[in-house]
DNA sequence: CCTGACATCACCAAATATGGTTAGCGCTAG
DNA sequence: CTAGCGCTAACCATATTTGGTGATGTCAGG
């Protein structure tokens, strides 16, 4: 018995799958969602072995929904669905954890299909979407580097990141307090964010520290 | 009308192969190849618009083969075949330009199916294949558990690192600024940290979270 | 020579984070 | 049944971070 847990903020499409799928031999729909607010109440609430998920939700997108649960249920299997089947959006559902990655228009029966295939352990996708996977081995994706922060500017947001505190890397670099201030600025400046917690996972996801 | 050409020492499968797909509707099989030796001369021969390749063939394997086909005729479509699935060739052959990936136990519709697909714009893959293709993107072996951390306190790492603060999660969460404050000690204390930047440096590493 | 990027330093003010301590409620494993 | 854990919440005090603004010297490139 797989149980699914299915986040859609259309009614409709909420109560069309609730409909298909909870009938279904081997399948118990567990939970049914209209959004992703206070996901880990609601996975606790109906502990799902898999998850389909509307990537084009309000407030919480279904991306950000996606990588939740992996955080805190690591081992459910997560089905991405969508009208849209941009690449970016692809990319950044599987980077967050999803296995698989249908496009709206698919067949009731292929939805189920899906989800057999992913407790399997396969990665149903449409041949599109496939493809598009593909593709990005061949590209380069070589991410870093593009923000140009100086080597002093790595070198403090290194430091940060082993959390040294201001003080702590101006007693380190021989520098004043005062100056370490400045960097951070700058590296915030060019990093585009506006506190360490997103300058790190930034840095961290682009791989400009380690 | 598509035309394919193969590649594959074993001769009864490759009698097999130009069987099965020489007759189909819509295949033309244009030429059979037991090696990938002077691939140019086998290529300029055949002209395929899609080739099978077997990735285990002696002399030149089906990888080194690949990444001629690309250079030379860079619009043909390659499909992979082999026994073994093991993720260090999948990726290798991925690189070298194949857009498919099959293990050799599909059933003979499948792999007319395949290279419908794959001239299609799909890039058809075995479901255990695109799983691995998946793992790709996420590839955590994460030693996720040893620091017992709980469902909550994970959620809340993760919008730490995102740049929320503290009072920002509050909101999210609905629940008090106070009991952000306490989850974060909490988070700190089985860390083993004291400090933001440590804890999320930590984090990401052990990849509790990504 | 001038401009821009870099590294350095400073003052001020407000917002946030961190640590110590305490405590209620619900659940579960022993 | 009770001890422990997770989740919730609060108070106080101090340390730290963040943003705004401005300044100096150096060095390379146009």
């Amino acid at each position: 018995m797989t149980r699914v847990a299915i986040f859609d903020d259309n009614e409709r499409i909420r109560n069309s799958l609730y409909m298909l799928l909870d009938g279904s031999p081997g399948i118990e729909v567990t939970g049914v969602f209209e959004d992703a607010e206070q996901i880990g109440l609601k996975l606790q609430k109906s502990l799902p072995d898999l998850v389909l998920m509307d990537i084009d939700m309000p407030v919480i997108n279904g991306i950000e929904a996606a990588k939740q649960i992996r955080t805190i249920l690591p081992k459910v299997v997560i089905i991405m669905q969508t009208i849209f089947d941009d690449e970016e959006r692809i990319f950044q559902s599987l980077k967050a954890g999803a296995q698989g990655y249908l496009t709206k228009d698919a067949a009731p029966l292929k939805i189920i299909e899906a989800i057999e295939e992913a407790m399997a352990g396969g990665s149903p996708m449409t041949p599109g979407i496939a493809r598009k996977v593909i593709n990005y081995f061949t590209s380069n994706h070589s991410d870093h580097d593009e923000f140009n922060l100086s080597l002093r500017e790595k070198e403090i947001l290194q430091l940060l990141s082993e959390g040294l505190s201001y003080k702590m890397i101006a007693a380190r670099l021989y520098i004043a307090y005062e100056t370490v201030h400045s960097h951070i600025r700058k590296i915030y400046q060019k990093l585009q964010v506006n506190s360490l917690g997103e300058a790190l996972s930034l840095a961290f996801r682009k791989k400009i520290i380690s």
